[in-house]
DNA sequence: TTCTAATCGAGACGGTACGTCCCGTCTTGCC
DNA sequence: GGCAAGACGGGACGTACCGTCTCGATTAGAA
């Protein structure tokens, strides 16, 4: 049942307690069926028009299966989404630089968001956001909770080397390590290559210095 | 007939031609009885759960009334958007200086996305962008269009007056002006208050001059 | 506004009066237009599938034009019935005996209902009249009096010539004379060729003359 | 899975194989539930105006139940008037006369059509009989047939008794003695009372003997 | 090993919404 | 006023999913 225990409570109706005597198990041969089928349903119809009736289906499994893991359709999407964006915690090595780490950190994300289907679910679930609040602290937690926390580690370095003012306004600078990027690949959606990134970390550096 | 002239293309079957003899005409009335009926739906139920036969019900309207603007439920969502995000366009007056011009911009946003309904559906639009390039093409020329044209005004000024240099580079100074913000409000979700729009136009200023 | 007068005013909500003053009146080419593209609607595409919308778009013309005419699918199918049936109204000529009279009479029946529309809209009527008895009378005045009619001066010649005993039952013998040739054509659909006719006149004369 | 197996194959798309593994099936608490409503909903509303929304509300069922059962109205309509029809087969007894199995004959029939839902449904599918041949010949296999076959046994014991004459037209024979009862309960719609009938008797004894 | 309970695929269940079609009425502008 | 065109409110059609429930058959832990 860690399958359960890995999405936040808010979004299970009551995540099942159980083991108790001559108990069955949830087989992962299943699990990894539905999974799969599940990537490839999104990958061909998108979020809103995959059903749970066709990933069963195609996964070749009772419809019952998938409401024994998930107890919805958008508990089972954002489950997804917390795995794929879990794979791939940020990690930003220490290049020395301000600007090196800066940079760093926008690789990763960019990385992150290369998958348009983790593109694809990260927008339907901010999406989902403005309806459910206790969807949007979830997501809050698990998913911008570390990034967050790596890029505020870009921070702290910078104010080690004195490449930034102690009394830097943190949140602006998280805001403006990862907003600008953000916002291009999921909303504007114009091109992002490496001079772009470049000169990108140049005014998000001339921006920090000035915060 | 304006109503249906003003959906792009793309998003209905076809626009009606008409008008060749004694015709019929849509009625303005039912038109906005149906406009009231799905704001106050969606503000109530969310896009995802608002359903056609709602919004004709609610609006004391038969379903094919609905039909015969909008081919689809999706796409008569995107012609609201359109036309709320159209009557708010942007115009951020000379302020006399890059910094003013800069803080006049994004409180232009700020209020844009002040009605939660925009932010919701303004995501969903972004979500539904990731399946539907045409979509997507749409929404860059009617919504976001615009936006980087008064964006894009600002930059000049600040050329004009030689608070910027000549050489700048635009793509990234428009997204400089413009994700920042709209990262934070439909993605992050933090406050955005007056104290935040200081320091925010603080480091953009910076940010675009160095750029 | 002769047309309407032509229903039996248990069928339309309100016949109009009308022709006060300074009047319009329905144009026949519109009528003619619509009763041809009824008949030709009902024989492509039956009664039960013939829609109101498809009728006035064959002819040409409004749809308001056919309600102007009778206030309802209903209503117009029955008149055309009823006028199609009144243009061979049964005129049994004196044969001289008996036998020849009645196959005289059963001829006009086969005449009458060779056109497969008649048959198609009377069985129609015939289920409505379960539904609606003042439909039901109008049916029995109009269609099945007249040629109940024809049939009693059959009985009435056989009678005057001695053929047929004075206090016949003249309901039976009606019955007689006109159910089992009806029940064949439309309910069990066999053939109903000329030797059938003969063999049946035959029964029929031996089962009056024993009524 | 008798249902779908009851509803000759030319009135369902294509009658369900099944029972492959662990399979769901039919529920006949749910069957028998729309047939009542069905019933029900004819008896008070007729053929045409029965919805099949109607229906499966006053079932208290969802309209996927009735269309996994038929395929359409259609179907379903027609296999409710089947299954009335087949529960009361005509077994006429050997009265020891021609003139008493007549009688017997006739009293069979009255009893089943006696039902006025019986006898709408009835008319309803002898309409819709001339539009759709396979139908027709649907209802005659299934509902003619073993009337007919009754009434050629009526025949038989006539002729074995010698009431009849060996070489009897057995067509004219069945008509006679089904068609004017017949024509006069669905179509005329006169009264049959126990007099009418007694008569009746006489006149097809007559005829028959003729013939 | 045997028992036993939760698993499995399959799919029926009550619902809700979809988008289409038709009914009979109403509206608009031309004649 | 009639006319063609067609929008109107209403409501049924048949389809597709949702999330739940019910079947036998299978499988795996506890006794």
């Amino acid at each position: 049942m860690e399958r359960n225990r890995s999405v936040p409570s808010i979004l299970c109706g009551m995540p099942r307690k159980r083991e108790p005597a001559g108990a069955a198990v949830l087989q992962e041969s299943v699990t990894s069926a539905i999974t799969t089928a599940l990537f490839d349903e999104l990958a061909e119809t998108g979020y809103a028009r995959t059903s749970v009736d066709a990933v069963a289906r195609r996964a070749g499994v009772g419809k019952a299966a998938v409401y024994r893991r998930w107890p919805s359709k958008q508990a089972m999407l954002l489950d997804l989404l917390e795995t794929a964006v879990r794979r791939n915690v940020p990690e930003v090595p220490d290049s020395g630089s301000l600007a090196g780490d800066v940079r760093g950190f926008l690789d990763v994300i960019v990385a992150q968001v290369a998958d348009p289907r983790i593109k694809r679910i990260a927008l339907d679930m901010a999406a989902e956001t403005t309806r459910s609040p206790d969807l949007g602290a979830a997501l809050r937690e698990t998913v911008a909770g570390p990034r967050r926390a790596a890029a505020a580690t870009v921070l702290s370095r910078g104010v080690e080397r004195g490449e930034l003012p102690a009394d830097i306004d943190r949140e602006l600078g998280l805001d403006l390590l990862i907003s600008p990027l953000l916002g291009r690949l999921l909303l504007i959606g114009g091109p992002v290559d490496d001079a772009y990134l470049t000169r990108l970390t140049t005014v998000i550096v001339a921006g920090l210095t000035s915060a």
